[in-house]
DNA sequence: ATGCATGAGTC
DNA sequence: ACTCATGCATA
């Protein structure tokens, strides 16, 4: 029994519907399992190595192969599982493809294009850089509750020093990270989702539960800020964080 | 390899 | 205002 781990919340029914009929030409992977995505992507990185191509490489062929270009960073992520399940299941037919041409093909690399001088003004906010004490602080804030209203956001970002807004998104990117991730067990828990504990009794200590753990001991002096318990509410779903192995 | 950010869709 | 897919910039 195969069971995707991520999240089968959203079969990605395409177009067509799963009738019992004999699907013989379109053969087309309608859905992978985990295992085949983990596979294949084990195997896409293998072998884009071996033939000598970088993550960029591939992104850009994409664009060319299909006008639809990819950043290093999107290419990394899916060798690395990071993207969710659905995201994967749409990049791995482009992928695919690239594998074959660029393995068929005997080097012809010309799938190399440098249009990377985008025109792009200062549109883009400066990335901010968080201290590490405070990401602790946001951390334990997060366990706390996962997604704070505005208002709690406001809080935070007051005594934290912080822009509501950085605030706002580091919520967000931390939720999706939360996502993203593959599940160790093997194992077919329903929707068993285990409830996060709200430790709201105690005022401090930054519980370094996730995968990143703030190395050098995290005394972290985060204080807690005033937060009305009153209203955060249990609701956190956090899956497990841990990949068996970061290949090579 | 990842952290913070943007933007299009949603609810 | 949130989720999701995605990426610039940076560690």
């Amino acid at each position: 029994p195969r069971k995707p781990r991520w999240t089968p919340s959203r079969p990605p029914a395409g177009a067509f519907s799963p009738s019992p009929r004999r699907l013989r030409f379109f053969c087309q992977d309608t859905t992978p399992t985990s295992e085949e995505l983990e596979q294949f992507a084990k195997d896409l990185k293998h072998k884009r190595i071996t033939l000598g191509f970088t993550q960029a490489d591939v992104g850009m062929a994409l664009g060319t192969l299909y006008g639809k270009m990819f950043s290093q960073t999107t290419i990394c992520r899916f060798e690395a599982l990071q993207l969710s399940f659905k995201n994967m299941c749409k990049l791995k037919p482009l992928l695919q493809r690239w594998l074959n041409e660029a393995e068929s093909s005997d080097s012809l690399q010309e799938l190399c294009n440098a249009e990377q001088v985008l025109a792009q003004a200062r549109k883009r906010k400066r990335r901010t850089s968080i201290e590490n004490n405070v990401k602790g602080t946001l951390e334990s804030f997060f366990h706390k509750c996962v997604k704070p209203s505005p208002q709690q956001i406001s809080q935070i970002a007051e005594d934290l020093n912080l822009d509501k807004d950085v605030v706002r998104v580091w919520f967000c990117n931390r939720r999706q990270k939360g996502k993203r991730l593959l599940l160790p067990f093997g194992d077919e828990h329903e929707g068993a989702m285990y409830n996060m504990n709200l430790a709201l009794a105690h005022p401090a200590l930054p519980v370094a539960v996730s995968s990143q753990a703030y190395a050098p001991a995290p005394p972290a002096p985060i204080y807690m800020p005033a937060f009305h318990k009153g209203e955060i509410f249990p609701q956190a779903l956090q899956p497990a964080v841990s990949m068996g192995d970061s290949g090579n």
